[in-house]
DNA sequence: TTGTAGGCGTTATCAT
DNA sequence: ATGATAACGCCTACAA
């Protein structure tokens, strides 16, 4: 990429910059309050403010406040290895799912007086590792990870270790961390009775990844819906997509046309994998809801504005942020409590890419 | 928000978990390679490696590969005043126009061995200086920040303190900041010419806040370029919207319906004004484009698979990181260096909401 | 070329 | 109740 213009866009720029006066330091709070450091700090820290009269105590609290002192992370973090940040491991940020996530997370977070560091790891193991060695040897507290697979030996070894972790939206198998994700199955289950509702008796499933724990429960959940509602239980009804995007979707809805086998309606992994089944139709001229049906995953942003707006099962994402946030802080203020897993409850979203099966 | 359910999903737990080892230090590569941590110290700096006799730097390094030698970043920050990182401040992640800048910047970081702290206004000051004060407090770098007013007191501030900063998208008023836009201007005028080849003639704007640069900068484009095609220059055609949402867009769009001028074509201020713009239509029975066309900016995702298809004007969002993050390392590393603004090339996105003006 | 010593700002453990 | 001291891990004059 190369800049199309470079200009310098103001005539005039000051002569020189006027320095930051250096942050004041404890130290400096200290001698202001005729005191020695030790003190200061303690009658700053909450814990430790009972062991300091009250009149330095306030003398002390007084001269932070007037020399505006702001403890510096960076030594308090040498000192205690503590640095009241969580890491936040994501697959990929530019997936809408998670943007509203990450605010419930920061909202719990800065309540508490912590703050997370987002990392992106694009899917890739090599990056995974190297991001999440950084946010260690930075020493955060613990970690939210929303890219677990069902066989993550990386993820393994970490808990191993101690390292305080909580999954959201997928697991790894047999790994007893504290996990929060949607009601899949409940999820799953209400799509399917949904189309069936509506006359559909070949529906087809495109999987998201069974290397991922939400995968296959929801596609598990759906063969038992399917087997509940007695619909067709035809397996060249599924293909499986390698990740969770449009591209994987397209592909997968590709090969279900290819198939030749009849289906009238769609149950997505996701919406991403519902929005490839819509870049599909676009190309083979496929009308939606006219001639297929589709039901997407997540109810991700913008959805409503599709064309067909896309039913979908709804998460609260927010809420899905709000608690692995409250579940990470937990477990960091109080390690030996047993793992908690929260599942929360999903909602059937209906939009226009649902419609009766045509006679 | 209360957890749906609660469980604990696994029906064993480890007994105990295995600690990590603590992770080696400085000294205990010195140790390893015989040598004073000092000199390992310098033996591990490619900067003053040359320090060192050949023989001890293959030494220490040995050492430090097989230790799993990492140094510890915060000791390093406190000793250094550095950090290898830089402050990244958005109004609001869950705008999808960030996403792909954010991986442009984080691309450019990494590839430098710096990271970037990702931080949320929600348009708030007090947010705002909070989230900075705690950026700073952290020894970040520089900042590179996306929530610029054309009065902002803070930034001013900022800058006469000489904190290293690149402004993306929005510029403060007489700043001398290095700053990367779109070419706002360009943006505007291939808009109006597109509906002006279609026949529009009563084109109205639905502005983006006036307290921002790019808000002004797209009005007046759209302004002269109004003039420039002697279309029908109203002010009546032009509302303003207080926010860059959707909410906003529909307020300004319900605004204009009121006054009763006749428009047939409307040049939104952004995509997501465009979208609040379509709910109106939805609401009133208006159809676009067959009543109505309407041009967004930013091309933002998915807009491609709205209804209908929004035509817009794309901006390269992934290269707006990557050269703000690049021109914010060129600050950090010669900081007397005259700074630069890039104006990045845009294009006109036709997609399905413009049409001809109906006869 | 290498080692010594001091300090970045804070907190914890002594002793007073 | 407070002060002195040391240490977290690293870097860097300075001395040798």
């Amino acid at each position: 990429m190369k800049p199309d213009q470079t200009a310098a866009l103001q005539p005039t720029r000051e002569v020189r910059r006027a320095s930051a006066q250096p942050p004041s330091t404890l130290r400096d709070v200290a001698e202001a309050a005729g005191v020695h450091a030790a003190t200061a700090s303690r009658a700053l820290n909450p814990k430790t403010r009972r062991l300091v009269s009250a009149e330095t105590a306030r003398r002390v609290m007084k001269a932070a406040e007037t020399l505006g002192y702001q403890p510096n992370p960076i030594a308090r973090s040498l000192k205690t290895s503590r640095s009241r940040t969580v890491g936040l491991v994501l697959p990929d940020l530019t997936n809408p799912l998670f943007p509203p996530i990450v605010r419930g997370i920061e909202e719990v977070l800065e309540a508490s007086g912590y703050s997370a560091w987002i990392v992106n790891t694009d899917n890739d193991p090599k990056r995974e590792q190297a991001q999440i060695d950084s946010l260690r040897s930075r020493q955060v507290e613990g970690l939210i990870i929303a890219t677990a697979r069902l066989d993550h030996p990386l993820l393994r070894k970490l808990h191993e270790q101690g390292v305080m972790m909580v999954f959201v939206n997928r697991r790894v198998e047999n790994l007893d961390v504290p996990t929060v994700t949607a009601d899949d199955a409940t999820g799953i289950s209400l799509a399917v009775k949904h189309l069936a509702d509506l006359g559909h008796t070949r529906i087809a499933h495109l999987a998201g990844p069974q290397s991922t724990s939400t995968g296959v429960a929801r596609s598990r959940a759906f063969r038992h819906a399917i087997r509940d509602h007695a619909l067709e239980d035809d397996p060249s009804l599924v293909v499986e997509c390698a990740r969770w995007n449009e591209e994987d979707g397209a592909g997968a809805m590709r090969e279900l046309l290819g198939r030749g086998s009849d289906f009238t309606a769609v149950v997505a992994g996701n919406d991403l994998i519902a929005l490839g089944c819509y870049d599909v139709f676009a190309e083979r001229g496929i009308s939606c809801p006219a001639d297929v049906s589709v039901v997407g995953f997540n109810d991700m942003p913008f959805l409503d504005k599709l064309s067909p707006p896309l039913t979908t099962v709804g998460v609260p994402h927010h809420d899905v942020g709000a608690e692995a946030a409250r579940m990470l802080l937990d477990c960091v203020e109080e390690p030996e409590r047993h793992p908690r897993s929260v599942l929360l409850a999903v909602s059937l979203v209906v939009r226009g890419s649902t419609a009766p099966r045509r006679p």
